[in-house]
DNA sequence: CGGTTTTGACCCGCGC
DNA sequence: GCGCGGGTCAAAACCG
């Protein structure tokens, strides 16, 4: 299992005009465009919405690498666990026993526990992969299904942290699904709610979202099949709140409009790649940045752009910007869960 | 008016 | 055969 082909997500950050800052001197910025023959009044306005768009791009930098950071050491974590696994089940067929739930289904077991105490709403997301010829679980079976079906169904669980005050069983992962049922188990007071995928018959998806027993604040989705569609373009499974940074879930990207007319996609396939579209999030704003500040020192700015220590001091900026954001946490962490599905999908196939 | 949600009824497998 | 429990159906209600 390749990292590219689990999170296959792009990042499209839309920066909007922030909040004056006072940090940079007006000279500066008004000096610029001087050069430009604009009228003075209206060039302070876009002077001061380039430098608002600056510092909040470079804080969304630092977010970004922390966070990446973050998501390079979950999937070091979870391929070893997973190589960890293959290994065991290569070395001895007989050694399911290990590796059996308590409920007797043979499952991969996955988890990537929350990383920090920021607001993920994510806890954290594990994939159980059903052995083809096991029998499934009390919680996974559709024991009414043919065997065949059986064998094909692909099972895999998301965990997801709400709201306390949120009772809603609704679990974002950029899929339209439509309520068919609710039930209350035995095993656990909350009621379990079981909807289809919107375009069934089409896509066979199913899911079941029920609150942990232990945490009710913990929703578990169980998927079943996999979906035979791109995500939904709806805005409401990845709503963000802030119009800076809009989701797409159709591809698990954020489009991002750093400079005006300049849009960027973050391709969150496999962390090199992350790090290179960072970088390239950086150069976008390392240029706004030396429109900010060429007037002084041309020369000493573009020098000091090009030094590792302010590169990497940009991209944590930015990072750092994108990771405290909630809609983008939510998002990606709904794009990453839904590509963990998928991908579970696919090498279950293989 | 069409799509979605709600909810009681029904179906089916399983254990006794 | 019966009861139990999970899953699904489908009519009514709801909503935009």
């Amino acid at each position: 299992m390749e990292f590219t082909s689990l999170v296959d997500t792009s990042l499209d950050l839309n920066f909007r005009p922030l909040r004056v800052s006072d940090e940079l001197p007006k000279q500066e910025v008004e000096s610029n465009f001087i050069g430009l023959g604009r009228d003075l009044v209206p060039v302070k306005d876009e002077a001061s919405n380039l430098i608002e768009e600056l510092n909040r791009v470079n804080a969304e930098n630092k977010k970004l690498t922390e966070m990446l950071t973050v998501m390079c050491q979950n999937y070091n974590s979870l391929r070893n666990q997973l190589t960890e696994y293959m290994s065991k089940q290569n070395s001895s067929t007989s050694g399911a026993d290990q590796d059996q739930n308590s409920d007797g289904s043979k499952k991969i077991k996955i988890e990537n526990n929350n990383n920090n105490n920021n607001n993920n709403e994510i806890v954290k997301s594990s994939v159980q992969v059903l052995n083809s010829e096991s029998s499934s679980s009390d919680e996974d079976s559709s024991t009414k299904k043919p065997r065949e079906e059986h064998i094909k169904t692909k099972t895999s669980r998301v965990y997801m942290r709400t709201e306390p005050s949120d009772t809603s069983l609704i679990v974002k992962d950029g899929y339209q699904w439509r309520k068919y049922g609710q039930k209350v188990t035995r095993d656990n007071p909350s009621p379990r709610a079981y909807f289809k995928c919107s375009f069934a018959p089409t896509c066979p998806v199913k899911k079941k979202v029920q609150r942990s027993v232990e945490d009710q604040s913990i929703l578990v989705a169980t998927y079943e099949g996999e979906h035979n569609h791109s995500k939904v373009d709806t805005a409401g499974p990845v709503t963000t709140t802030s119009p800076s940074s809009r989701f797409n879930p159709k591809n698990n990207t954020y489009a991002a409009a750093v400079m005006p007319r300049q849009t960027l996609t973050l391709d969150l396939a496999e962390p090199k790649t992350l790090q290179n579209d960072i970088k390239k999030v950086h150069s976008i704003t390392s240029t706004s940045s030396a429109s900010g500040q060429k007037r002084k020192s041309p020369g000493t700015d573009q020098q000091q752009q090009n030094r590792p220590e302010f590169q990497h001091f940009l991209i944590e900026q930015m990072a750092s910007s994108l990771t405290k954001d909630p809609s983008f946490q939510a998002a990606l962490a709904a794009a990453i869960s839904g590509k963990f599905l998928q991908n579970n999908s696919n090498t279950k196939d293989k």
